[in-house]
DNA sequence: GCGCGTTATTTTAATAAATACATAACGATA
DNA sequence: TATCGTTATGTATTTATTAAAATAACGCGC
């Protein structure tokens, strides 16, 4: 009947770093080579697209993703050795967490 | 530097059942007598209380709170056996979780 | 230099959420 | 029956969030 769920992210000084639509995001990117396009694929708007990935950008010491404007095809965007690794540490994350979801959710009394 | 944090709740059929904010409402309820005095002291609109208190009782085989209109001093609400019951069940759950997060943010690699 | 498609940025519009307001219902008490 | 303060409920207003639209910047290739 009830079960426990909830939301985990990781975070810095400057609020959250990534959670689980960041990730999605970059995944996105990853598959399309594009913001653009990875925000038309996911339904979001570009621009909530662009502050998310500037976002992550601006608080990981090295770059999770590489952004090129203008020059052949218009440009586009690349994710980095350094956000594949960010996107496998949080999904491993999200798998611990849904672990202890299901061991609470088993553990509650009604 | 970064952390782990998240928010985590219990639910039903009907979504939400049980959550952080609920459970403050509820002990507001408990030390008051009142939602309206509970809603008050934490700058929520009485509305939103009332249909937080809704939503908890409706959901609940066994009630969390009485409400009484009317009658000397206008009514009230008082919290029940089984409201103070998850109240504790909740605080217990988030106190798991705060572990788990505290664990889980040691092992960050940045 | 011009066109192309993307990133980057500002401005405007639309939608959703929260709040405020108004009013009825309630029932003990005087 | 009139008063009181609370619960209960509908409606209007405001606020906050989100999306959309418009425009500039970019740089390669033709």
């Amino acid at each position: 009947m009830f079960k426990v769920n909830g939301s985990i992210w990781i975070e810095g000084q400057k609020g959250a770093f990534i959670g689980f639509g960041r990730v999605i995001l970059l995944e996105n990117i990853k598959k399309s080579g594009s913001i653009s396009e990875a925000a038309k694929s996911m339904k979001m708007s570009y621009r909530q697209a662009w502050e998310l990935v500037d976002s992550m950008n601006k608080q990981s010491k090295k770059a999770l993703v590489v952004r090129t404007s203008g020059g052949a095809g218009g440009g586009g965007t690349m994710v980095t050795e350094e956000g594949e690794r960010i996107i496998k540490l949080y999904k491993q994350l999200q798998n611990k967490f849904r672990k202890f979801n299901k061991v609470q959710s088993k553990n509650l009394v009604f």
